[in-house]
DNA sequence: GCGTAACCCTACGCACGAGTAGGTATGCTC
DNA sequence: GAGCATACCTACTCGTGCGTAGGGTTACGC
C-alpha cells in the first residue's frame, strides 16, 4: 500500500504526552477505579497495549498523572513567589500563581485534588506533595513573625499553614466547579481571608492587591 | 439440635446499625469501589444476601452510610451553635462541636469527606451539605457585620464562608490523621485563623477560649 | 538494500465482585 | 401445634475490565 496510514506513527515522548493528557482527562471525569484503560487508549487515539508498553500499569499511570500535574502546579508556584520578596507580596502572588493554574488545568487539579484522596495508594504522595506546601507556608509565616521579633510553637504554625492551605484548596475546588469565576478575583478573596483574617474583615480594612 | 446456633438471630434494626457500621468502616479505609460488599457483609458479622435484603445495592448501602454520618455531624453543630448567642461565640461552639465529632467519627469523616468527593452519584449529596454549612457560616458573618451597620457582596460572603469551611475541613483532615492530637485544642487553633486571621496573629494577639 | 529496532494492532484469558436463586431454621400468633 | 412471617444461609451466574500473547508494519543505521 502506498496509502498514507490513516493515523501517522509518532516518537514515544509526543505519545505519552497525548496518553497523560488522556489520562488526565478520564480520571478526573470518572475518578480512579471508574476510568477504563479502554476509554483512556482510545481518548489518546492509539490502542491499549500502547499505553501498558509506554506508561505501565493503571496503578503506574494514575501516579504518572499525579507527578506531572503537580510537579507543574508546584513550580508554577515557585516560579511567582520570589524568596526575596516581602511575605504578604510573596503570599500574593503564591495565591495568583495557584489559582490561575488551577482555572487553566480545572481537570488536572479535579485528579489531583479530588481522586487521589481517597484510594490509599495515592493518598500517600498527594499528602507529600500538600506537606511540601505546607511547610513553605509555614517557612513564609515563621519568617515574617521573627521579622517582628515574635515567635510562636512549630506546631501551631503547622496547623494555622495547613488551614490556608486547605481554605486554598477548597476555594480552587470551587473555582473548579464555576467556569465563568474568575482566578484572579478569587485569589484576591483568600488573600482577605488568608492575610486580614474575618475579624479585621468585619471591621471593614480590606487588602487590595498592588497596583503593577 | 437443641445446641444455641453460633450467632443468635436479631432485629431488623440492630442488624442494619451494624451493617451501616461495617460499611461505614470499610467505605473509609478502601473507598468506595475498592470496598467489596463480602467484606463489608463478613465484617458486620453476617452474609451479603442479608445486606442486599435491607440496605439494598451497593450505590445505595452509600448512600445510606452518607445519609446516617452527614445527619450526625449536622445535629451535632446545630446543637451546640446556639442562634441567639453573639458571632464568636457560635462561631467557637460549631468549631468545637464539628472537631469533636471528627476526633469521635473519624471513619465517619472519612467516608463523608475524601471517598464521597470524587464518585460523581454522591458528589452532589455532599455538596447539598456543604452548601447548607455554607449557607449557615456566611449568615453568620453577615448578621455579624450588619451589627457593626456593613454590608458586603453576597458572593464575597459565600467565598469566604467556603474558605472558612474549607480550612476546617481541612483541619479535620489533619485531626482524622494525627489520633493523638486534641480536637479541643484543633478547634482553639483554628478559631484563631477564622476570627483573629493570620494579620492579627502576626501581632500577636490572640484568642482564647471562654472560662467555662 | 537488508537487518534490526521502534511503533502499533486485534483478539483473547482470566480474576474479581455485584447481585440472585432457592432453600433452611426460628420464633410468634391464635 | 399449624401457619406464617422473619431472619439467615450456601452456592451460584454473569458482566466488566485489567493485562497480555503474538504478530504486522514503518523507519533508520550501515
Amino acid at each position: 500500500m502506498s496509502t498514507v496510514p490513516a493515523f501517522k506513527r509518532l516518537p514515544r515522548a509526543v505519545r505519552e504526552q497525548q496518553m497523560l493528557d488522556a489520562a488526565v482527562k478520564v480520571f478526573s471525569r470518572r475518578g480512579f477505579h471508574a476510568a477504563s484503560m479502554d476509554e483512556i487508549a482510545e481518548d489518546a487515539g492509539i490502542s491499549k497495549p500502547m499505553v501498558y508498553a509506554y506508561l505501565g500499569t493503571k496503578e503506574e499511570l494514575f501516579v504518572a498523572c499525579l507527578h506531572r500535574e503537580g510537579t507543574r502546579m508546584m513550580q508554577a508556584i515557585a516560579g511567582a513567589a520570589a524568596p526575596d520578596l516581602p511575605a504578604d507580596e510573596r503570599l500574593w502572588r503564591g495565591l495568583r500563581a495557584f489559582f490561575g493554574f488551577v482555572g487553566a488545568h480545572r481537570d488536572g487539579w479535579a485528579v489531583l485534588y479530588r481522586q487521589a484522596r481517597g484510594e490509599q495508594p495515592f493518598a500517600g504522595e498527594l499528602a507529600a506533595m500538600r506537606a511540601r506546601l505546607v511547610e513553605v507556608v509555614a517557612g513564609m509565616l515563621d519568617h515574617a513573625l521573627r521579622a517582628e521579633g515574635r515567635e510562636i510553637a512549630a506546631i501551631d504554625l503547622e496547623v494555622v499553614a495547613y488551614a490556608l492551605v486547605g481554605a486554598s484548596e477548597s476555594l480552587a475546588d470551587w473555582l473548579a466547579d464555576h467556569p465563568d469565576a474568575d482566578p484572579e478575583k478569587t485569589a484576591t478573596r483568600m488573600m482577605n481571608v488568608a492575610w486580614l483574617g474575618a475579624a479585621q474583615l468585619l471591621h471593614g480594612v480590606t487588602w487590595r492587591p498592588p497596583v503593577d
